[in-house]
DNA sequence: ATTTTTGCAATACAGTTGCAAGGTAAAGGG
DNA sequence: CCCTTTACCTTGCAACTGTATTGCAAAAAT
């Protein structure tokens, strides 16, 4: 065979170059050249590790999310051996939040992702068995919840709703409505609404009591 | 003065083309010509009234944040005087949700917008000024809340989760990872959360106790 | 040494885009 | 009557888009 290179390897550059472009300027000005300049290759190479442009955007969107397991992957495996559910919900969640630049940046490319498989169904599966998958997971996390155990919490719908918290909550603070620390103390009070107050510290010990209310933003 | 002619209503006719174009191909095929010819109009005239293409955009995006306004304000006054403020509120969220056809159009729309704003932050004041508003009432309705009243739960970071939920649940509905009955679930256990359970005719009678167990989607 | 495969570049092309410019027709004021 | 203003249409243009095509150099296979 001629001059080998590594396939994966150049389409991974690419893909950076598209989600650099589309965090800065939205998946409108995602194009082949604009791709290219930003990753600095020729149009042509562009072309050439992708045949059309969907292909293109279906696998930067198979990076995104593949970068974002990685991300909870590294996050839990920090925690150690077995970690309680609720701290090990928190690692994972609170990395999926937009709260330094580089994660906001790939917020923003998830967000503009979600507008684009809105409107095309079939790009969508990949995203679909993604967070049904992260769903699954933290259903199993709940489960193990005193609350849960106790029958006066069902994982299913709890980890919808905390999924649909972590899903807003990003989105208001990429708008720029929240502060990431808004955000954070949102995250913790859903978390208490499923596992308990967890400190148990306190004297009045109570879901939504005592915690510091910080700037609203 | 020569041929006169409504100019907001010629406005809003193209404005409505735009969010038909938008729900139905996302904000990319959102051009001049193409909105024309939803509105079935010159492109000409699309010029005449938007001078350029943004000018077009900042104005659909009023008209959202105005139609969802306006389908608060109807279904708030629907309740009558002076309802509970756990109904208002339900009232208030359900009607934001994408429970039908064309909520889920305006949903595609909203979403887009998100995304787009989120790359444009010139044009996310309107949305922004908006969602505050809102978050303002709803940390107000919240506030007469019993709980709240006792000091157990905090208005505004309860406002923050419970709109973060809304706008959550309503993107995987939208991506139709959820259902509207699984989505209309996890708001009545967040407003449990916050409200406490709604009918105290329960011996435990804790937040997030004891909630119906709805099949998960 | 020649053939074939591969990596990459350059160019061509048809289509679309936003926008400007110039045109016509109608309606009201003078 | 004319003249100005307004509504609207048409055309044109430069810039950009995705994609197909062609070319070419290098390297492995033969």
């Amino acid at each position: 065979m001629p001059k080998r290179v590594d396939h994966r390897e150049r389409r991974a550059l690419i893909a950076d170059a598209l989600m650099r472009v589309a965090a800065e300027q939205g998946l409108e000005a995602v194009s082949l050249r604009h791709v290219a300049a930003a990753a600095q290759v020729s149009a042509g190479m562009v072309q050439h590790y992708f045949r059309t442009r969907d292909e293109m955007m279906v696998f930067a969107l198979a990076v995104v999310s593949e970068r974002n397991e990685t991300r909870i992957r590294r996050a839990v495996e920090a925690l150690g051996a077995t970690p309680p559910p609720r701290a090990l919900l928190r690692a994972m969640l609170t990395e999926l939040l937009p709260l330094d630049e580089e994660r906001r940046a790939d917020g923003r490319v998830a967000l503009a992702f979600l507008a684009y498989t809105a409107v095309r169904p079939a790009v969508a599966a990949a995203l679909h068995a993604d967070t049904a998958a992260l769903r699954a997971f933290v259903a199993d996390q709940i489960a193990r919840s005193p609350l849960a155990t106790a029958g006066r919490v069902d994982p299913e719908p709890a980890a919808v709703g905390l999924l649909a918290v972590l899903e807003g909550l990003g989105i208001h603070v990429l708008g720029g409505h929240y502060s990431p620390e808004t955000a954070l103390v949102a995250l913790d009070a859903q978390l208490d609404l499923i596992f308990g107050r967890e400190p148990p510290a306190e004297t009045v010990s109570r879901a939504g009591s005592g915690r510091p209310r910080p700037a609203p933003r």
